[in-house]
DNA sequence: ATGAAAGCGCTAACAT
DNA sequence: ATGTTAGCGCTTTCAT
């Protein structure tokens, strides 16, 4: 790979002028400049991103650190797309983390990407609590949450409406004619857990519905819990008629037990899911479900974030994006 | 962040020290190591991975570059799962590059990606004549290739017995007594796509069926392609008694399309899927699938990446792990 | 309008 | 065993 050095040399210049036409600051001579472009071309030149980045120290590395929880669930997916998409257009890059709950590993990633000089962070932290996060805001590094906040902290955010998401589709459900309404929350100490479940809550007592604890299990948010709490609620002498799953996983583990049981969906119990697919059609029945906007969560937050980055002392913003219960089939 | 001047300076030695006792090189009185590491402790100092990076031009940067077509794809996102393990065990980074199937994207993330100095990539190039990955193995970075090759060319490929794994299901299928069985295949400039067709054929050819081809269609490898082929093949005179579907996304597709006319798998028509989801037993009836190792896929392209890197000279391998038919109750 | 030179944080000769 | 020094490829004053 050509330098800026041998550029320089080619087109009869200093390297400083090249830098000029590469970053078209001030004013060249049209005339050097075109000799510079020329040399360009004629060595295939491109600029090193680290030696940049080594050089400015703030937001012209063109790098930025996303730090996710767990990559399997579709969600992420979809947040990644969108980030990528903004990303992509920016000129950015995106280092990938995916900690899979582990908080030892968050912590190893977020080491990584200080001692990466990324130019700012995407991260839906572990819990609203997490130091590691905290930290990186306060020394100063453009960071922007998604689909968790931090707590005490003044940081952007992009999520959605939870508590009223969810109090809308247990609504539903009751309104549907579903009376035993289980609930499979995530883990309790994600945020979105608790407001799912409040909702829930909420949504249970305003419609006069007695609030059976039995019917409320959280488990870690994974596809095993689905299963496991799933198995117990069937097993109960008195099973629920409906259950209302607090994530993707989740509910795709319900239904591999439901399945398996042969039980119809929603004959013999209903499920409506929080977070949608993008083949929740092919599901049998279609799934029921609050539709995150995944894809456009993780577009703003990237828009936030190179906004941030290029005005750090933007005040700060919690933007909050409606989710949308999808009625299909499954309850 | 501090750096390794402050530590030299706190600790009263010069930064060649201190650089050798975080490489533990050489030998290193002990006395002063303790100083230095304690100097360390102190001020927390991390090295910055972007100045070792620029300095030392190969393989001691721990960044590796991964580089595919679609992250939608649930078979990519478990590659990706095995790639990230084991560079997080080996303390390299991942910078994740999304072409969906974009080549002008491609393109540029390929040169994006030389220009961050990536020790090494792993790729699922476009096709097997991909000219700008060719150009990257040609020019000495350390490649490794997933799921598809590079034709006339030397490098570390990891995929799967493609031919024998849709020979296999198809007889699988045969025997089961389906006749007119569909073949919905993904986009034909991608090898593994021909390879099963071809697996297809000689199934069907070597049990005597007879080989319409008409039931034979090539899509885009999407999920949208997976729902417009299906309906044309339903919509036939004849139309199949059963689908092979030639990847993940399509499968989807062919599903929401049998459901949406309420038709009975296996019954009215039967599927059988390349590529397994996690989720496979979500789907009613479970998915019969050919179940390819993703997530070792990954793994072991990293592996042999992380080996290359280390040893260039290294022969190259190509390594064929065995997908497995899992035989569940849509076929 | 252009060049010279310092320096970002580190590694790797080369000295001592 | 440890220090000095020259870069890696770039940006950015400060001169001219």
């Amino acid at each position: 790979m050509a330098s800026m050095n041998e550029v320089a040399k080619r087109a009869g210049v200093s390297i400083a002028t090249v830098s000029r036409v590469l970053n078209n600051s001030e004013s060249v001579n049209e005339e050097t400049r075109m000799k510079i472009l020329k040399a360009i071309k004629e060595l295939k030149y491109q600029p090193s991103r680290v030696a940049k980045r080594l050089r400015s120290k703030s937001g012209a590395g063109n790098l930025l650190g996303v730090l996710i929880p767990d990559i399997q669930n579709p969600f992420y997916v979809d947040v990644l797309r969108g980030i990528e998409d903004v990303a992509y257009q920016n000129n950015y890059v995106i280092i990938m983390c995916n900690f899979s709950q582990d908080e030892k590993k968050e912590a190893m990633y977020l080491e990584i990407l200080e001692s990466e000089a990324i130019d700012g962070l995407i991260a839906a932290p572990a819990h609203e609590d997490d130091q590691r996060v905290k930290k990186i805001v306060r020394n100063g590094l453009p960071v922007v949450c998604v689909d968790r906040g931090l707590k005490g902290m003044d940081v952007d955010v992009v999520w959605v409406n939870n508590l009223e998401s969810a109090y809308q589709a247990v609504s539903f459900m009751i309104e549907k004619g579903y009376k035993r309404i289980a609930h499979i929350g995530g883990l309790p100490t994600i945020p979105s857990s608790r407001l799912r479940l409040e909702g829930y809550r909420n949504a249970m007592q305003d419609h006069g519905l007695e609030l059976d604890e039995n019917l409320i299990i959280q488990g870690d948010s994974s596809y095993a819990s689905g299963m496991q709490v799933t198995e117990k609620l069937l097993n109960m002498k008195n099973p629920p008629d409906a259950l209302f799953t607090g994530n993707n996983l989740i509910t795709l583990g319900a239904l591999e037990v439901i399945n398996g049981r042969k039980l119809q969906i929603p004959k013999d119990i209903a499920v409506l899911g929080f977070d949608d697919m993008n083949w929740s059609n092919a599901l049998n029945p279609p799934l029921t479900a609050v539709r995150q906007p995944a894809y456009e969560i993780g577009k703003r937050a990237g828009e936030l974030l190179i906004q941030r980055i290029k005005d750090p002392k933007r005040p700060c913003i919690h933007m909050t994006l409606n989710s949308e219960l999808k009625v299909r089939h499954s309850c």
